[in-house]
DNA sequence: GATGAATGAGTTTTCATTCAT
DNA sequence: AATGAATGAAAACTCATTCAT
């Protein structure tokens, strides 16, 4: 079953599933702390236990299995980041104005940021499981990919037709945006995740004119 | 282990193994082929024995602990190949020689590329390891920083002096470049390892060119 | 528990309980299932929760214990299996006759299959557990016997005194009849329990023959 | 798989494997105790552990699964009870000297049953056992059937000539032979193994008598 | 009466490590 | 040097039972 698949069953039987118990929050928020930390295979379920004030029982008369409480964990942040991406960029983006494709971009940028600051823990998770689990990459990749081109293919259009941007195959356009965004979101909150942010807007700023500009003079 | 001495324990530890017998060969390689697939901590020591085709115990003969043994993995690989990088580079990107940065950035990912190709599987172990372990990370990254800066320092005052590249500060041009070019190796090497690279020539072009000049029209 | 207790604290258990609620005879309806098929170790009380359509609590409201679950399971059967077997008998078959002993056998059989295909799988629940538990096999196989001897004692002498049974003595006649005609519905109930009776007839017929006459050829 | 064949596969690999240890076969040894005591289910290996002196991951070692050590222990008795028998009978069972069936039928129940006095307690397990395990079941009888009808099929034919037996197909004959015979093992060493066997003599005579003439009084 | 969340003791299993040979 | 049997601590998981609602 493709992994996706997995994920929109575990987001179906927790809507349909009573609301959460008290503790089955406190557990999975301590699940994401751990995960988060030490990664999957680093945390034992006793010290998610521990750290959730629970018997050790409790964990798995909810989630059945070990692998099952990471699924639940992981499940809503994916199902639920795509379709939030739309719906907010929508509102906050407006690619039909005169703005200027670095507007767009810097849109983008702030939407995800805001996504994952409100989501860090879970993206670390998530971020340091995909190196384990051929199934969630391959199936993740081309989602977000699909999603994406979905969503920002008519700008890309847009943007080319008024010349702002350079004549390559659209799929490798966002390919490029995409990763470039993405590694620095890796860096930011996985790989340095105590950085303060002082100098976010600089950042912000710097970013969004490499994805433009690269580091090229410009004239 | 305090955060100076991980790469230095590395490579003292390097320089004092005397020449590996066959069977110590045979264990380092089964290690890092399944490090590199399944990650350190889903690896058991019973496997790398099977597949070395070593009794158990020794690999703790020579390893003493598993954990010494993912350093005389790592340790190589790290020790090698910052002033590999810098040798090679140095023979083979002459940066006079090369009138334009795009060939300078050329030859640095092939140079990059190529070693990575001889060296995947440590890679991907090294990559897997980085979430996990903060001192490698807090140790390797401004390691990596200080050589590259100090060595294309140089290169990147003449290109900027030349008018080629933005007004940016060295350190952050560095970044940039090198989180791109790494997050591609990244997506290439760990990612999707079983990628065949027929197009690998477009795809270096490609990076060149949205490293240099971004996603946007070029005049 | 005392050996002689196990079948009295059954009887008297069963006198005690008021009639069963519709969970209740849920709750025995799935136990019974499960314990036929998977033997009572085997099964947990949460699967015949599960089943039963009833939340785990009520079990243990009703029954106390998983242990007493199972008595109260099998009680019914045997406290009347036993009664039955006397009046059912006294019935069917009239020893007074001029009926042959092979007849006697054979009402015999088939009494005791009708109530076992009326009880098969608390039959099969109760062979599984016989050999568990060496309470219910101490205080069960002499009761059975001096069941039956006080039932076809009689009988059998009559038979005998018409020439009919071997000079063998009565308990040593009722061991072997018994255990040839048991074993056939272990084999029948118990090891082969999707066995389909076409040829029921025909087997009764040959197992009173081999009862009576053995394997030898009567000339 | 069928049963059988994994039967052959772990006596094919325990013969491969260096000869046990001392650990080993208190292991199994205990292993045999306590399951023919409590059933499978109901003994815990660290019950097992305790029992052999060993540590509980030796168990685990040596067996890998829980599972696997029953299988360890039943195997040898059912892979080579058969064989045994066909050589041993044809050694003590000489059809064509002991002029009577009776004689062959008291050599058949003697055979079996020392060879169960030596392995009563793999009887008891084995037993248990079947209850539990369809597959079992499903290869071990009718395997046993056709090692039995192969050799004593013949025999069955020569009798059946001198007009001994009755004119009954010899699936059947047999059937009936060995369920009687069978039934009366399994009370003896399942159902009542602290029996002492003060008459066994008489309950051999006995049971060959019945066997042959059932209990009809023979003229 | 009924529920089902919670428990915690116990079970099977894994695995890095030790050590006698 | 090499082996591999043995260990024991810790892991994941099960389950009968309790109890507040």
């Amino acid at each position: 079953m493709s992994s996706i698949n997995i994920l929109e069953a575990i987001v179906a039987k927790s809507k349909l599933s009573k609301k959460e118990t008290a503790k089955q929050q406190k557990i999975v928020e301590s699940a994401i702390a751990l995960f988060a930390e030490k990664g999957y295979s680093n945390t034992s379920t006793s010290e998610i236990a521990k750290k959730s004030g629970v018997a050790e029982g409790t964990i798995f008369r909810h989630y059945g299995t070990k692998e099952n409480l990471l699924l639940s964990v992981i499940a809503p942040f994916l199902k639920e980041s795509m379709p939030d991406l739309a719906k907010d960029l929508r509102e906050e983006v407006n690619p039909d104005n005169n703005t200027r494709f670095e507007d767009f971009i810097e849109s983008l940028i702030r939407n995800r940021l805001n996504f994952l600051k409100a989501n860090r823990e879970i993206f670390r998770v998530v971020i340091k499981e995909l190196l384990y689990r051929d199934e969630l990459r391959y199936d993740l990749f081309p989602h977000i990919g699909k999603e994406m081109s979905a969503f920002i293919g008519n700008a890309i259009n847009d943007y080319k037709a008024r010349g702002e941007l350079a004549d390559i195959p659209n799929d490798q356009l966002i390919r490029m945006i995409l990763s470039t965004i993405g590694s620095q979101f890796v860096v930011r909150f996985v790989l340095s995740p105590e950085t303060n942010a002082d100098n976010e807007e600089r950042e912000i700023e710097s970013l969004v004119r490499f994805i433009v500009y690269g580091v090229s003079a410009r004239d």
